[in-house]
DNA sequence: TTCTGATTGTTCAACGTTGAACTATTGCAT
DNA sequence: ATGCAATAGTTCAACGTTGAACAATCAGAA
């Protein structure tokens, strides 16, 4: 579990947050997904976006790459799977005619409205091994990381 | 950066755990690979292998994949790849000839011994918005996660 | 207005990733 | 010894992912 590298104390422990960071959110998402597999026929990311229409409202593609982590010309790709579905549909902005927004369609709309609450509850029991504390806690600590990462 | 989602206070807890996990393992790799940009040609996956088998010694495929959580199916290409760049080499097991054991070349270790500190020195160096002992907490509590949920 | 640089999205090559079907080998139970 | 379930690895289709090259549009400066 933790690293084997010979390096000073500050940089093991830096190997050992990142590592227990990484496996501890690969860990959460398996298990919440064992406890509420996806619909069949959707990926992770086609989920990602879906739940994030849902919950933001229709999103130019640009914004939707940035609330997901990924690039724009991962999104391009996704976004036609979702459409070759007919979950999501592409709407051109006449504020800005280079924009693309994406709206769910009923059908989008109901897939996702339907399956997340099943996650939701998942990820709910799969934390709850962390007290309410802990969780805060662990949640603060990841954000000041991540910012302050962030900004170097 | 929180769930938008309008459910349990339990259930909100835990997706942005989630969430922040996510985010802040995402930043603190981007951090680390700022400041040490991987050498050229060489993938992050490429990477993970060439780590483990730097600081465990040679490995059977199997046991690979475990240790960066891939398949083994995807640990087959990964080292197809790095065997075609002379990094790595498979070698028969007379125990058990069903396994491939998996060694460094010279070449492979050169490479990888030759970059891995300057990584290390990345991970510190993002790492150190936190105080060595908010460090260990987290490292502590993602442990305790990972574990739980594990096994669900 | 016109030029110029920045922004939005598409496309493509190369690689990564998974899960399933397949082969070879092992170990065990009978 | 024989048969059989389990294990190690390969391969493939389908999808995801990135970064770079490209086209269209926008916004601001001269």
């Amino acid at each position: 579990m933790a690293t084997h590298y010979r390096g000073s104390e500050r940089e093991q422990r830096a190997l050992n947050l990142f590592i227990a960071l990484t496996r501890s959110s690969d860990s959460l998402q398996k298990a919440a997904l064992r406890k509420a597999p996806l619909p069949e026929g959707t990926t992770l990311s086609q989920f990602g976006i879906l739940e994030a229409l849902l919950h933001l409202g229709p999103l130019p593609q640009t914004v939707v790459a940035q609330k997901v982590l990924k690039t724009k010309g991962n999104i391009s790709v996704v976004v036609s799977h979702l459409e070759d579905r007919g979950l999501v549909q592409r709407r051109r902005s006449k504020a800005d005619r280079r924009q693309l927004v994406i709206e769910l369609t009923s059908a989008g709309r109901e897939l996702i409205a339907g399956y997340f609450p099943h996650m939701a509850t998942g990820f709910a029991e799969s934390a709850q091994v962390l007290s309410a504390e802990e969780q805060a806690t662990l949640t603060t600590l990841c954000k000041k990381l991540g910012v302050g990462a962030d900004s170097l």
